[in-house]
DNA sequence: ATTATCTATAGATCTATAGATAATGC
DNA sequence: ATTATCTATAGATCTATAGATAATGC
């Protein structure tokens, strides 16, 4: 039988006791809070052992090497992403919407998943520059989104009074994507909306696209 | 006389010959593309030198550790920055232009300067985790910046005719700045107008800043 | 009997220094 | 005589492994 770990350079041992699947459990949610933290390089494998309780010799036997906790953790985040962007951008939920009603959609659902997929979204930030698969799986990621969204806006393109529609369409998603990112994940610096609250912000938002894209009510 | 490495942590020794200064432009040289390439923590001070042609010990005679070289490397990029924002923002150089000029110009500034800065925008970016009066400095640098910005504005607020116009003013500019980081800077992913050509991508956004302030002509 | 964990440590890597050697300019 | 540079290496830190020990469930 060949060892798995030849395998997979990625593999994650799968536990045969109770005990195992716990320590593993705990393993990761250590680490993705050190990761969230102070970012992979400088969260140490002792450090993830000691938080989790578990010494050094238990996270090499549930990981091949530090890297391969750094790809659970990215594909844990990835597969919870996945379903929540499935769900939200299915049409059938946002039928008899406005465009509007949806920009607002999307602009609540990513300030509410914003936070909690910071600490990911920095692990994943280290990682997808070093490993080709994992920057294509994070782009595929937001390409659903955004192709999801996108197809949303293109279905009520009568609502758009801007000659040219399409790119009308993806310049405010790229807008709002940008701005979504200063805000919630990766903010760059400060800025001058961030003392605004999210109700104001929202409709600012708002108005910006109804205003570009020459929607009519 | 004390020794000025006890004064200054962050002190950078002058050179009194001129193999010395030469070393280190150098060495800041190599520091700044490696940092540019790798980041602060995968770049050695081994691989400094030697990408100057010099050696680790030439380094620690200029540098008094690690830090000081990436600190001399946000001085720098300070500095220049904000004498370029200084001259940028400067009203005479836009009496007579219009919002929509104004904002023109501000693209056509960051594009040009994004570039040369994305390097020690990274080198910054740890740096300013880690250190506060980095991060000060760091903020009131983009503060420069969004201020005079404001007040090119401000000035010309009877073009306005958002009831908002403070307000509307904040959202667009912050629009613009992060939009300018996902295009230049610190792209987060792929984005709808990353094909899209300067040319258009700027009037795009003119169009959009255009139709939320409500701008008369 | 097998699976999981722990302790102790080898090996790799990197920062920083000590001491010797070379270049500079008065 | 002073300043600058180099070589060699000590010391710190971290990853990963080896071998011993403990827990699990048939």
């Amino acid at each position: 039988m060949t060892d798995p770990w030849t395998r997979d350079l990625h593999w994650v041992r799968p536990g045969q006791q109770d005990r195992s699947r716990k320590t593993q459990v705990a393993l990761l949610e250590a680490a993705a809070e050190l990761v969230a933290e102070h970012g992979v390089e400088r969260t140490t494998v002792a450090a993830i052992a000691q938080r989790a309780g578990a010494s050094v010799g238990a996270v090499y036997h549930h990981f091949r090497d530090k890297r391969a906790i750094v790809y659970a953790l990215f594909d844990r985040y990835c597969e919870m992403m996945d379903a929540t962007v499935a769900e939200a951008v299915d049409p059938a939920r946002w039928s008899g919407a406005s465009i509007r009603d949806v920009l607002e959609g999307y602009l609540a659902f990513v300030l509410r998943h914003g936070d909690e997929a910071s600490g990911f979204r920095r692990a994943g930030h280290h990682l997808v520059e070093v490993d080709q698969a994992m920057r294509e799986r994070s782009d595929r990621l937001r390409l659903d989104l955004d192709e999801g969204l996108e197809r949303l806006l293109s279905d009520r393109i009568d609502e758009i009074g801007h000659p040219d529609p399409a790119f009308a369409i993806g310049l405010v998603l790229d807008q709002f994507s940008a701005m979504i990112r200063n805000r919630s994940t990766q903010p760059a610096g400060p800025t001058r909306m961030e003392k605004v609250p999210d109700r104001e912000w929202v409709t600012g938002m708002l108005d910006s696209a109804t205003a570009y894209l020459q929607l009519h009510p």
